[in-house]
DNA sequence: TGAAAAAAATGACATTGGTCACCTTTGTAC
DNA sequence: GTACAAAGGTGACCAATGTCATTTTTTTCA
């Protein structure tokens, strides 16, 4: 159970950091951006953003995973990216001017640290790696998307499974998988019924175990295999 | 036809800048671009640059229209985007430092023009606005992908071929749409005797007339409502 | 201009994966 | 601890769409 007092998280202790954007960053900026960013705990299930709405900063997870989704048109969210900590979220739409076009929301109890949009920009401005990395992590994600979407124009619904799983131990690291079924369907992009019977299919196969809600990959190699390429 | 001369195409006379993202350069400005990039004349079906390769530098399409597509572990292209004139393409992966992750291939004849690696990259730190229409480009891209992970996910391909026929209007303007079937296919991720059928259906519902290669929009109301949202 | 290649078109058929209806298990809140 | 809600799971069915085989039309280029 995590912290729920609101207190500060000092960056100069994040975990996160380390591997995050602001991972390169000397100790004065550190200690800058902990003077102008607030944190708060998240629960489970709990909005950071909204499709629509225009952004207000930018969000920085300390602790806990957000999904970013879309919405299609019968309002059947589409996830297209599931964040971890040390990752920033929502600063596209800040740059693009426009409302957000994808939503966040926490799949779990989360602490994120917030930066407003004035500070964020100067930092960018003032700070010229900080604005490469941004630059380059923009890039690299428009990689992952043309990607994304031939898996998704492409593979059938058990490779796109078999590589979804793989992301998402990517994403979970050490920690067994905990997702709903149909957080996963909306993930791959199927029914939640398909993506039950693959699972199973999966667990009899030995490439994975469940354990009523966590999931575990018993064997990468396969799933790879599975996945193409 | 296009002059095959790879004569010099001036920047300050080239119609396409203007909606471009050099579109707020000074004369200065513009004199400084014509005198660090080449021009090239490329024929039907050329490549620009191959998912795997490096970036030596970023396209500037004058004339013509570009196919931007992945491959899919058969082989089989997903094509991303369509660009057209006033497109500055193959900036992204330059940024990553990664090699492409797409490919590019001309559609028809055209006029390209070409700023080395370098160079680009002394414009955008020398030029704040260049580089913030950059990041807003990519922002604005990373959302249009979002939207098109979700379609792909959502949209049945009858829904997906309205939607991409809308983008095609766009891209072509007061041009009759000119693709293969092949392409059309690829772009909305189907089997190309689907496309074929589909668009039969399309034509015998007055959506849109066919003229052998030619294809022409007759209903946007129609399309837009077929294609959802 | 004519032959060969590429693209477009069509039909028959197979299959994936979505939908619906229903039941069971797990989680949550009082 | 019980009750209710949410999530997980299963089976039957079938529509959408992919595949394959074949023909026709268009384009290319020698």
């Amino acid at each position: 159970m995590l912290d729920k007092s609101h207190k500060h998280v000092s960056c100069s202790t994040c975990g996160a950091r380390k591997s995050s954007l602001f991972g390169s960053f000397c100790e004065h900026e550190v200690s800058e951006t902990d003077a102008i960013k607030s944190c708060a705990y998240y629960k489970k299930n709990q909005p950071l953003f909204i499709e629509g709405s225009f952004p207000r900063g930018v969000y920085c997870l300390n602790q806990g995973k957000v999904k970013v989704f879309a919405r299609g048109d019968e309002g059947k969210e589409q996830i297209i990216h599931i964040a971890k900590e040390g990752e920033i979220i929502g600063f596209r739409a800040m740059f693009s001017g426009d409302p957000y076009r994808v939503s966040a929301t926490t799949l779990e109890e989360c602490n994120i640290c917030f930066i407003a949009k004035d500070e964020f920009l100067d930092m960018i401005d003032s700070n010229p790696s900080l604005r490469n990395g941004i630059i380059k992590e923009l890039s690299k994600e428009l990689g992952d998307r043309a990607v994304f979407i031939t898996n998704m124009a492409q593979k059938s619904v058990r490779e796109r499974l078999a590589f979804a799983l793989m992301l998402l131990g990517d994403v979970y690291g050490a920690e067994q998988i905990n997702l709903t079924r149909e957080d996963m369907a909306n993930f791959v992009g199927t029914a939640t019924e398909t993506l039950i019977r693959l699972l199973k299919d999966f667990k009899e196969e030995g490439i994975i175990d469940i354990h009523t809600r966590k999931l575990e990959i018993l064997d990468k190699e396969r799933l790879y295999k599975i996945a193409g390429k």
